[in-house]
RNA sequence: GGCGCGGUGGUAGAGUGGUUAUGCAGCGGAUUGCAAAUCCGUGAACAGCGGUUCGAAUCCGCUCCGCGCCUCCA
């Protein structure tokens, strides 16, 4: 099978035709930087490194571009309450984005592009959108005219009538029409702004994605991630700008977006505390459990994110480090993924059903601890962005992965002298030292190569 | 109000018009000085009501329940 991808745009699993299959591209919204990314943000980026690891074994090039939003109000309003220079805060929030997520295993994207750097590119678009008639300068603003677009709302499936009725927000008198979106507004003082034919000004929300976006990959591309929640008004707006400045039909032929994350059952929101940020989760659990949980259901579906689940998802890398620890010796082959497990990926990232088959391969492994069968785990693991982590590092907390607190040194003592009483057939004291060491949260296991050890 | 999504065994979570998902938990067994790990075996489900069909949990309709979006939230 080719791979099949659920296209938004269609609303329906269509099978993945590249305009250039030596060359696939792929844009996903990415971070805001004002804060830690929590799980939410998360579950996007590892969606879409899974995708760009099965589109590099199926294509010979992708470019992933994946956008930095430096300049928007959220960050002005953060800078205004702490006090802090607008540009430590997002250089700091950046890089603590991109430690959490090399935490996940998400690869760095081929191209990081940051909206600050790309003003120019934005104001050449606006300028464009003006000339052909679709946006216009209003009070300081520049807008979108909606109106202008026959096809607008293609993608959310809305129609306008039914937004204008339906809208929460009151309509600013500088719009010709209630649906217009900001493409450009004026900037105050204290807030960040670029000199542009329309006044001193910032870009509106839409604008850095439609422009970054042709810049890196053309006026037309194969793939755009995002959220859920980006299909309106997000995505529907980059739509309406990027088709209407390159005058095309078409601005991605495939919209993927994933659904949203829950927390122990209930919507995640800041008021209800239920807010976790990666960075906080990383101090319990290592990242490549938050990574594997979240690959645990299907990238469309809801999410209901819980301890529970993340205790579950490390026990079950638990076992999959347990059987490569136990077969450390066996150097694995360098064999492809089964189909099974490629036919699953290609059905619209189909992570849980791929993992089941993984867990098939886990089992010939343990039963069959062959070069082959640890190849084609590994194969596995390495599509799914699993199985990483330094072996040891994993059961001890060796590494700095999570919490360790256990000295290694003083476990191996104790694990030397149980050894001796063992053949010394003292099994007594044998038995006390298991005792001690479980009392530490160190549980023993006898294998044939000697006794290992792992942290409870 | 508009648009859309979902309800599967104790639990997480796939899938299919007729045939075992898989993991965890449970139960039985093998193995082990005892354990752990591993292996073997095993019970258990498709929200409700109609309809289509030789046959539906899978298609259609309705009902109930839950959820998302509707102008800057991944």
């Amino acid at each position: 099978m080719t791979l099949h991808i659920y296209n938004t745009l269609t609303r329906k699993k269509e099978a993945f035709k590249p305009i250039d299959p030596q060359h696939v591209g792929m844009y996903v919204c990415g971070p805001t930087v004002y804060d830690f990314a929590h799980i939410g943000n998360a579950r996007p980026v590892i969606v879409f490194d899974v995708m760009c690891r099965l589109l590099q074994t199926l294509y010979p090039k992708v470019t992933y571009v994946r956008n930095i939003t430096d300049v928007d109000d959220k960050i002005n309003a953060k800078a205004k309450e702490t006090g802090e220079d607008i540009r430590t805060i997002t250089e700091r929030t950046a890089a603590m984005f991109h430690e959490d997520m090399a935490a996940l295993n998400a690869k760095a994207p081929s191209i990081e592009p940051r909206a600050t750097e790309h003003i120019a590119e934005m104001i050449e678009m606006i300028e464009r959108l003006i000339e052909y008639g679709h946006a216009y300068a209003a009070d300081g603003h520049v807008l979108f005219h909606v109106p202008s677009m026959p096809n607008y709302g293609e993608l959310s499936r809305r129609k306008m009538e039914d937004m204008i009725a339906g809208a929460r927000v009151e309509v600013a008198s500088y719009k010709k029409d209630p649906a217009d979106f900001v493409l450009w507004k004026p900037s105050e003082d204290d807030v960040p702004g670029w000199d542009s034919p329309w006044g001193r000004g910032r870009p509106g929300w839409h604008i850095e994605c439609s422009a970054m976006s042709r810049k890196y990959l053309g006026d037309t591309f194969d793939i755009h991630g995002g959220g859920h929640d980006l299909v309106f008004p997000h995505h529907e707006n980059e739509i309406a700008q990027s088709c209407c400045a390159n005058k095309t039909d078409k601005f991605a032929n495939y919209w993927m977006h994933n659904g949203h994350l829950m927390v122990e059952g209930e919507k995640m929101s800041k008021s209800l505390g239920n807010f976790f940020t990666v960075h906080e989760l990383l101090e319990e659990v290592p990242g490549e459990a938050l990574r594997f949980y979240m690959l645990s259901s299907q990238y469309r579906s809801p999410f209901d994110f819980t301890k529970d689940g993340v205790r579950e998802a490390k026990a079950t890398l638990d076992r999959f480090y347990t059987a490569l620890r136990q077969h450390k010796d066996v150097v694995a082959a360098d064999v492809a993924a089964p189909d099974a497990f490629m036919e699953a990926l290609k059905d619209d990232l189909n992570t849980p059903l791929a993992i089941s088959v993984m867990h098939e391969c886990l089992s010939a492994f343990n039963k069959d601890p062959s070069a082959h069968n640890k190849g084609v785990l590994m194969a596995c693991a390495n599509l799914l962005g699993i199985l990483e982590q330094d072996i040891e590092g994993w059961f001890t907390g060796a590494g700095d992965q999570g919490a360790g607190g256990v000295d290694g040194a003083a476990v191996q003592a104790l694990i030397d002298e149980r050894a001796t009483a063992k053949l010394n057939k003292d099994f007594a004291t044998a038995d006390r030292i298991r005792d001690e060491l479980d009392a530490m949260g160190v549980v023993l296991e006898d294998g044939a190569g000697g006794t290992s050890w792992k942290l409870k």
